[in-house]
DNA sequence: CTTTTGCTCAACCAATCGGTTGAACAAGGA
DNA sequence: TCCTTGTTCAACCGATTGGTTGAGCAAAAG
């Protein structure tokens, strides 16, 4: 796995079930095999995406006697949008200037060399 | 690699190199040569960073004579911000109500049962 | 036509991933 | 004390990943 905390957190995203995971914790929190149950593989399996999770600093835990309950932690989330809102902005302002440039080409600069066909505006 | 969307875009962004394409597209389209030319490693695996982008719908591919530029797309970042956004949201509203409900225990009522510590807030 | 440039395909390799089984451990209940 | 519950650790397995080299192909340049 790649050492830096954002390669962490969108790879920990990447796969489905720790997607529901946390979109479950974000409604209550939850103890493993709570977690495990509505899937068809093991407690082990989930102890693992669990791993995961709290590697990528998504969610924490707790003790409650046996029980390990799960939480979920909403501020890393703040690290990918700032990441994606960033590039995300960054591609739509190029656009907007490309329009501009488009809409402000002068009629006597033609951006097509002539070619064989000969058809330019 | 998992079929759905989400899950190829989450991890194609979970690789720091390709998060480093992206960064750069978003500054101007570019050739392959020109992408691979600050990373250590060859055009090959640079190709191969490119497909895995492009299968996650994050980048496109035009021709220019033996030239095949490569062209960010912002608008599927909206996919991953909607599903952070979302649980993002729901973990936060969770926390505050919890609060609420924290504010307004009433003082007869004792969640935690005695232990030997007795301890309780 | 031949060469060079830009890129992709195919085969391979070591490392990692998501899953398994089996054993272990920690804490409460009988 | 022994048993059950909740969870993790260790070893293993097949598939995938990120990288390599070598060959091939399309289009421009000579």
């Amino acid at each position: 796995m790649a050492a830096d905390a954002l390669s962490r957190v969108f790879s920990a995203l990447a796969d489905p079930t720790r997607r529901d995971m946390v979109a479950r914790l974000a409604v209550a929190d939850a103890t493993v095999n709570q977690l495990a149950e509505p899937y068809d593989v093991t407690v082990q399996a989930v102890s693992k995406h669990l791993k995961v999770l709290q590697d990528a600093g998504l969610v924490s835990r707790s003790r409650d006697a046996q029980r390990r309950p799960v939480h979920l932690e909403a501020e890393v989330f703040d690290l990918m949008t700032k990441w994606i809102e960033r590039y995300r902005r960054q591609a739509e302002e190029r656009y907007r200037r490309l329009d501009d440039v488009l809409r402000s080409m002068p009629d006597d600069v033609d951006p097509i060399p002539p070619t064989s066909t000969g058809v330019s505006r």
